[in-house]
Parts: C-alpha cells; sequence; structure tokens
DNA sequence: CATGAATGAGTATTCATTCAT
DNA sequence: CATGAATGAATACTCATTCAT
C-alpha cells in the first residue's frame, strides 16, 4: 500500500506537479468533506471531484478513513507550522497576540475550507490516535504560551481552557460568519477583530 | 403519517407520560447526532437507544430527515422562548448583554448536547426550508438588538456580523471547551467569561 | 381463530347487515388486489378501505394469503353456482352454449373486478391446495361438456384444452378490452360476441 | 447511471457476448415477473438468478420501476417488429389475418414466458408513461388493421375493440392453456386455431 | 500505475402481524 | 369484539472496497 513513486516531472518543465492526483483526491475531499460531512460524502463523489478513478483513491489511501487522517494531519500539520514558525517566546504578550491572530486570519483567509475542515473533524472518532495526539500538541503549544503569559500578568486570569475556549471560538465566529454568508473579511474587520479580542482578554 | 394520538394518564397521576416514545426517539436521536453526526448514525441505532423497534420511529416521523429537523425546530424553539422571554428592550446594554450571556449559559449548562446538537447542524443540506426561516428568525433578533445598542454607541462600531460571530463563536468555545473535557462550567467561570466579553465588545 | 359470531340485527330492523365487517374486507380486498395485485397491496389499505381497523383482518381471516385464498373460493363457487344451475345436460350444445355464455357474462357485467380477481389469480403460489382444486374441479366441468359436446358431433374436433383456451380467452378478453376502455358492454355486444365464437367452434 | 460500455469481444470470435450481465439480468427478471408478479419479485432474488450481485443490478437500471419498464418495452419492440415486419397491407384481408396469427405464434412459441409478460403487465402502475405510448401504439396499429378490414367488408362489423378483443383474447387462451400445463402447442394446432378464429371473425 | 465494473454488507424504510387496551 | 400502536423481518437501494484489464 505504498504510494505510487513520485512522478519526475519531464526536464524542461519547471517545477512539474509532483504526486498530482494524490493532492487532487486531498483538495477534492477536503471541500466535500466539508460540504457534506464524512459520512455524507462517498468515496466516488470524490474521485469524480479529483477526475481520478474510484480506485485510484485505494492506490495513495488504505481507506476512506486514512483519507480523512491524512487530511487532517496535513493541514493541522502546516497550519501548525505557519501560525507558529519563528515564534517570538520572549516578545511581549500583546505582540504576541497579535502575530498569532494576524497569522491564523492569514492562513484562514486563504484556506476557509481547511479551516472550517480542522473545526469540524475534531474529536471525531474517525479520527486515530496519531491525529489525536497532534491535535493534542497544538493545543499544549497554545497552552503554554497563555499559562506563562498569565504568569507575567500580562493576560487575565482564569482557566486556561476558559481563556482559550475564548479567544479560538471567536475566531472560528468570525470566520464562520463570513463563510455562512459567503462574503470575504477585509484586513480592517480582522485588526478590529483582534483588537476586540486583545481587550477582552489582556490582565 | 399522523403520530399517534396521546395517551391520556390514567386518573390520579398528575400530569404522566404522554407520547413517551416521541419523546424518547428524540432524545435519543439527538444524543446520537451529536456524537456520530447525522450521516452516521444509523436509523436502528436511534431505536435501539430510545428503547423501541425500529418501525416504531416511522409512525412518529416521516423520515430520518423529518426526524433531524423535528429536533432542530424544537430545540431552536425553546432555546429562543427561554432566552429571549420578556426581554428588556429598555434596559442598558449592559444589562442586556448579562441577561442573554447567563440565560444562554443556563440553557446550555443544563442542555449541553442540545447546545452543540443546534450548532453543528447550522446550514446542512437536511434542514427543510422551515428550520432555515426559524434559524433566520432567531438570527434577525439577535441583529437587532446589536444593531440597536450600536445605534445608542453602547456596543462597539463594525460589522454586527462580526460583532455577533465574536461573541456567540466565543460562547460556543467555551462550551465546547467544558464539553471536550468532559468539565462543567461553575457559575463563577460563566461570570468570568461574561465580564471578559462584556469587555470585548462594549463601546 | 374462528370469526366472530354473527351479530344478529337489533329487533326492529329488517334483513339486518350480517357479518358486515367480514363482507366489508372481502370487497376492499377483492378491489384492491384487482387494482394493485397481491403483493401489491398493503394489509392496512384493506383495513382503511373496509372502514376497519388493521387487526380487525385478524380476526377474520388467518393471513393475507388465507383472505385471498377466501375470496378466490368465495367467487369461484359463487361463479360456478351461477354459471351451472341447472345445467341442461341434454339441451343441443347450440343451447348449451348460448346459455354459458350468457350467464358467464350477466355474471361478469355484474361483477367486472370478481372476474378479473379470478384471471389474475389463476395459478398464483400463494393459492392452497383447496383453491387449486376447486378451480380444478370448474375445469372439469367445462372440459366434460366440451368432450361429450364433440362426442356429438356438434362441435369441433380438437384438443378440448384448445376449444375452451379459444373460448374462455376470447371471453376474457372482451371484459378487459371493455374494463380497460372503462366502458360497459350492451347486450348486444355480448350476443354479438356469442354469435362470433359460436361460428368459431361449431361444428 | 449509464450502462457500462460494451465489452468487445476478443477478435477471432465474432459476435461474442457483449453485455452479457444486463442481458442475463433482464433474463431473469422476465421469468421471476411472470412467475411472481412485479411486487412478489425480490431483486436479490433477480440478481442470484442472473448470476451477478444485487448491486450490479443498479449499474445498468435505475430501479426495479426501470427494469420492469427496460423489459416491457424490449419484449413489446421487438414483438412488433416481428409481427408487423413488411406488413403486406394491400393483400387480402383472409392472408393478413392468417399471416399475423402465425406470426404471433411463431414468437409466442419461441418466447413463451416474453408472451405473458406483456398480457399481465398491461396497464400497471409501475410502467411509466413511455411504455404505455408504445402500447399505445401497437393498439392503434392493430386497430387500424381491422378497421380498413371491416370497411372492406370482409370482416364483420361490429365494435373493432370487441373483435380485436376477441381475437387477441382468444390467442392469450390458447397460449396460457398450453403454459399453464406445461405442454407445447404443435403446428397443427397452431393452424387449427387459426381456423376457428377466421371462422369467428370473417365477414 | 490507473481504471471502473462488480460486489455484498449495510442503510433507510415498509408492512404483515400481534396484543394491550 | 375491535382497535391501532408497536414491532422486526424483509425489501429496495447505496457505497466502500476489490481486482481484472
Amino acid at each position: 500500500m505504498s504510494p505510487p513513486a513520485t512522478t519526475k516531472a519531464p526536464a524542461g518543465e519547471k517545477r512539474a506537479v509532483v504526486h498530482d492526483k494524490r493532492e487532487a483526491i486531498l483538495d477534492a475531499a477536503l471541500e466535500l468533506f466539508v460540504e457534506r460531512g464524512f459520512f455524507g460524502t462517498a468515496v466516488p463523489e470524490i474521485a469524480d471531484r479529483a477526475g481520478v478513478g474510484a480506485g485510484t483513491i485505494y492506490r495513495y489511501f488504505d481507506s476512506k478513513e486514512a483519507l480523512v487522517n491524512a487530511i487532517y494531519r496535513q493541514q493541522k500539520t502546516q497550519w501548525g507550522h505557519l501560525v507558529l514558525a519563528d515564534f517570538p517566546v520572549a516578545a511581549p504578550t500583546r505582540e504576541q497576540f497579535r502575530l498569532l491572530w494576524m497569522r491564523m486570519a492569514e492562513w484562514a483567509t486563504a484556506n476557509p475550507k481547511a479551516f472550517i475542515f480542522m473545526e469540524l473533524h475534531h474529536h471525531q472518532r474517525y479520527l486515530d490516535a496519531e491525529s489525536r495526539a497532534l491535535e493534542q500538541r497544538m493545543l499544549d503549544l497554545f497552552t503554554g504560551v497563555v499559562v506563562s503569559a498569565q504568569a507575567r500578568h500580562e493576560l487575565k486570569a482564569g482557566p486556561p481552557r476558559l481563556i482559550m475556549g475564548i479567544v479560538m471560538g471567536a475566531f472560528v465566529g468570525v470566520i464562520r460568519s463570513c463563510v455562512e454568508f459567503d462574503q470575504s473579511l477585509e484586513t480592517a474587520d480582522w485588526k478590529l477583530a483582534e483588537q476586540i479580542l486583545w481587550e477582552a482578554v489582556r490582565a
């Protein structure tokens, strides 16, 4: 069940698409899982949208469940890398907050479906141990940031889960309000939202 | 198609169980839809958990879809009544905010699964026109409150959807953080969260 | 499983309906079996059309199969009695033929659904041994008439089954052509048909 | 929904089996619908007899209803082509009658189940508009033949439906009498029947 | 490697039958 | 006796997965 070897682009084409079918499958599945849910999406539908045969999906993924886990981990990892890259551990909390918020906003604006995908698939029973562990690591990272900011008295005291629930929940709320109404948020709106939330949680 | 007639309680038992099977089905389905999603839940599973035969579900609901819509409307309506009853239109926004938040907290603490159910099933394609209309009416009510509070300069200016997205998103975030960790929030936590959010959106 | 005792009409009502539910069930079932077939008809539909509860059917008949057999035997027997009553064994074939045909026509005109019912349910696997035996006795009676008429050289020679198939088939064809077009046959048409068929089979 | 592409026979085998599964399904369903009726036949039974998986039926036909309509149209069309090919419009009615009868006999002897299938499924509610229209066209063709023969005074006068009902009914009666007794008719019998019916309807 | 026809286990739904009232 | 709510076995149909080409 090893995925087909990466197809090298013929010489002469710069930066040729590699594993394009695998990517097409992941993209199509992500969209459909967001639109219809995991159980509401049929594998042949994914194949159709990806422009491949139904059997082809099983050359890249062991099962539908493996596919959803692959998407989850891919997105979660990518998201973590982009959001947490070179995180300024020593900077003031105000700056850390702004940085995290705006990076999240940037990523979520660029990949709204991926963001919603991750939201919807939290804690679903088809996520395997590895996906759950990854989720937990990301959560721990954020919790650490909150706890140390509280220790410095730059964030309000209170259960860290409560603080994080509020901030992340509000972030999701902003995204959803814009996806549901098919509108895109302006940078100005993101900045306003960031301002509002900072005032909410600052010490 | 019409549900079986209400069974009158034998005299002597006040307000005895009425339509108990229908209620059992609604309760079981609500739980399962939250745990596994609509498509992830098999009708016989609902019947099992409700303690009735599979066919019995179809004496009370035309289809699985009708069942999910019935739950959605029941919960949404109940929630609306409890949260908006005697809404103090003329009161200061600070008071309105506290009232809404604490009522929502009360209801969501008492019915956490119902709350999550409503969140998850927003805008799903198996919701029918009536359910969507109900959702829209509730949304309009809240939007009205926000807009008039903004007009009085008691809430921050900005797109009302953004404000509402933040507040409702944060509320959901609080609920989820507690359901996911199987912990119940104390009244003190709810008050803290209320305080935080009010500081976020106040003018 | 004995049928409920005949309900005597209260004194004062002359000629009261007796076993009216049983009759209503038989009538409703006959109609529905003709319209939709045996397997295409649901027992509760029969109950609805008969104006009784679904359970009531099982007070009069052991099962759906018992019901269809009861109808089959009732109609076949009634038909046999009316058509063959006082059959003039010694009369010329011409007269016998006319008598049989016109009696059949009379009965089929009065009970078109019953006639079609008997046609449709020939040799179906839900007919039990007794119904089949009854069918066979009726067939033997007719065959006897044909054979002895052939012996007297008043009917064409040839396999008796062929002759009977032609005559009975033609009779059914006439009935169906009129039922399918929702028209009723005039006595003149029946006489014409009789004339035609007699000329077909006479020696 | 589109049936799988026709499998080309390997070179060397002329006219090899093409669409064999589709044919197998049609054949199995035809037999079973005749034996047990439409509602009395379960789809998996059809699959079993056809030697395919249950799901396979749905690769070729949208539904059980679509399947019965496909059979009806296939048989009706085939029958029409064979019986009416090169119909000698100008020939004497005697000749036309013999030709039609013997062709029908030939076809019905070769495909007795198909013939009975068409008889049984006339005017059933699962036949769709197209099937009904086809049936009507065939009926109109025959009616035209009868009417013009009557105009030439070569057939008895009388309602054309009556004449056709008699002839077609008699034909069906002959077929059924032979199917029911599991015997095959000799050519001599068919000729005798033809003679009998001609004498019935000739002017 | 890629395909999609084929499969059969699984799903929603129906319906003959029972039985408490 | 009569009822109709309740049931669960059976049915039409779907879909994840396989495998011959």
